[in-house]
DNA sequence: CATGAATGAGTCTTCATTCAT
DNA sequence: TATGAATGAAGACTCATTCAT
């Protein structure tokens, strides 16, 4: 890589920090330059505009996290390993990339409305057919719940795994992979203990 | 009520409305007076600021909240039952104030950092305090499964819900209660069908 | 005088106070109402503007500063005398329209700008030709210094006076006669007593 | 002196000139900028608002008069050479800020109510305490009157003396020194002759 | 590559004024 | 006479962006 390309990436790294922290609007241009050690201007050498920034640092993360996707997708998986594959992976992404996480959170709802940002609503689209067909096969193969909501149970998995990125930090007392294994064990078994379940439905259906 | 009072009421609603849309910080006072029929500047009749009129939202929202929190921490449930009734509470609260309810999931960090605004701090570790504890006491008792980490459930289930606000729509398809008999159903017993379940745990600890 | 004269004097001396305190641009028509008790809209029932407040404020000061320096002018009264007698009649000016007098200092310069306000340009050649000529008659006929530049003399004993508005504050220790006895002390006779100017004067012009 | 540096000087002399002129709440941000030739949002690259230009114009102003106020209080003079000093010491300084001047008697009374101008009340008083310093020392050692009421003289020679820099123009006709002169010619003889002033004198106490 | 100094469009806010009731 | 609600023009300030050096 070539230096000004390592640089540009160091600038990106902060401004998607400060955006993350911040949000978008509320992040001025200096404020990244000046935790970048320069003046306003001068970001502009190495970019042509704030909204560049968030594009380059969304674009990066979109296409990280979709080469990740792609191999899980590709591998043939049942559908529960696909979703325990998805959902993994998610939580890795959220590990390496927190801040455009975060920023794709907060932000690609109305970022999304200008073309340029065009790929955010794609990559949306990608996603929940992605998960949704996970979710169907699972239900056609008997491993997962017919009796529920299927779009509903989407948008429940969905939520749960991203909204992760705007308390977890790197480096803290669960990895990214533990943290995933708690949630797949929450989704999948629920929080009451199995002696429990068994009781309870024997009360619900006499 | 007052016709001044309702009028009032008429304004904060138009303008939560569009905070939630766009934004707090992306929103202009001259948007929300469009929106309401009137020039950016007659808005200052009835409040004293942008700022205010988020305050006067998330605070009303956040009493009602309170009072229905309330109600259902008093009643002396037991904790499954108190997890239920937070939880429908929840949906119910998104179905009232949708907009509120989005507008502080994504402002409050920030606003949070004003003085002005240090109630949502507060807010935030009284509903750390009450889902905590409604846990605590279900592992205790038994009703909730002793191997996941509490604090990681916690956060699984407070962002579960609330993260909902930012996709219902009120009068739609589910009701409130709906949605909340399948969360609870998905959060309580998981997504995997029974026979499933017990299946899985034979291959897993054989 | 109809009551209706009376509430609209009651009102031009409140504003009066509320200029003299705070400066006419940063007076609000607002707080004028509050200090009447009523709302910003209702003066203008009772006045066509602002503009036409302080207007009526300075004129009617004006108007009775004039008849009462005009009374002097035409007493056929010596050079010292009249002088004496505009300083005094000038004080009991100040004591009377306390407000009035300190708004014509603050404002007067940049009101004159409007046509509207002509009669204060007006009103202050008059001022200048009483006082000069009274100052030149003076030097004449010898009982006023003839070494001293007679237009500094003038900004002199002009601007002692009327500044006296900014701190005086009428039923205080001093009535406005003792005040003017004290000042045309000082401008007649000096603040040096009587033979150490003698003793000056030795030294200086052996 | 930087570049930077200088510009700043320029700019706050513009803005002392316009705020002298006009007042500073009757002056916009706007014109200031049309003066030095700009558009208005650039003077906040300079300056981060309008309220902080008065203050570095008046403090520059005031620490320049106390600088040559403390040289003069620390010369060891008698009362009388004290207050010939001060006056031309005063006078010097309109004569270099004229509208520094003209803006600290204008506005000084309602800044200082902020607690960022709390400076103002202080210079205040300390000016109060050299001027009534002198004056009493003076009475007592027979130099000046002692039938003048000493507070009311303190007034009379501090108002009379700033007051000129409402009409003072830089480089006119006479020198700050001649002027000072005159002005202490007034004040410490008064305006009528000697001669004029004995007969006075017998006529009222005979 | 970076700085310093600006631009210009837009934001929140203020306030004198109007007017139906 | 006074109120309540608005208007509309203007003001201070912010900020992304530009560009000569």
């Amino acid at each position: 890589m070539s230096p000004s390309a390592e640089r540009r990436r160091e600038l990106l790294s902060t401004a998607a920090e400060v955006f993350a922290a911040q949000g978008y609007n509320a992040t001025t241009v200096r404020r990244i330059a000046d935790e970048a050690g320069m003046l306003a201007g001068s970001l502009y050498y190495h970019f042509d505009s704030k909204e560049s920034m968030v594009d380059e640092i969304l674009s990066t993360f979109l296409d990280e996290l979709w080469a990740g996707y792609e191999a899980v997708l590709g591998a043939g998986l049942g559908p529960r390993e696909t979703v325990e594959a998805l959902v993994t992976e998610s939580f890795r992404e959220i590990d390496r990339h927190r801040a455009a996480v975060a920023i794709y959170q907060k932000e690609s709802k109305h970022l999304a409305a200008q073309p340029r940002f065009g790929y955010l609503t794609e990559s949306q689209r990608r996603f929940e057919r992605a998960w949704l067909g996970a979710l169907e096969r699972g239900v056609a193969e008997g491993v997962f719940r017919a009796d529920l909501d299927i779009r509903l149970a989407y948008r429940f998995l969905r939520d749960t795994v991203w909204v992760a990125a705007s308390w977890y930090r790197p480096g803290g007392q669960h990895s990214p992979e533990e943290i995933a294994r708690q949630y797949l064990s929450m989704v999948l078994d629920g929080i009451t203990p199995r002696e429990r379940q068994e009781q309870q439905e024997r009360r619900e259906r006499p």
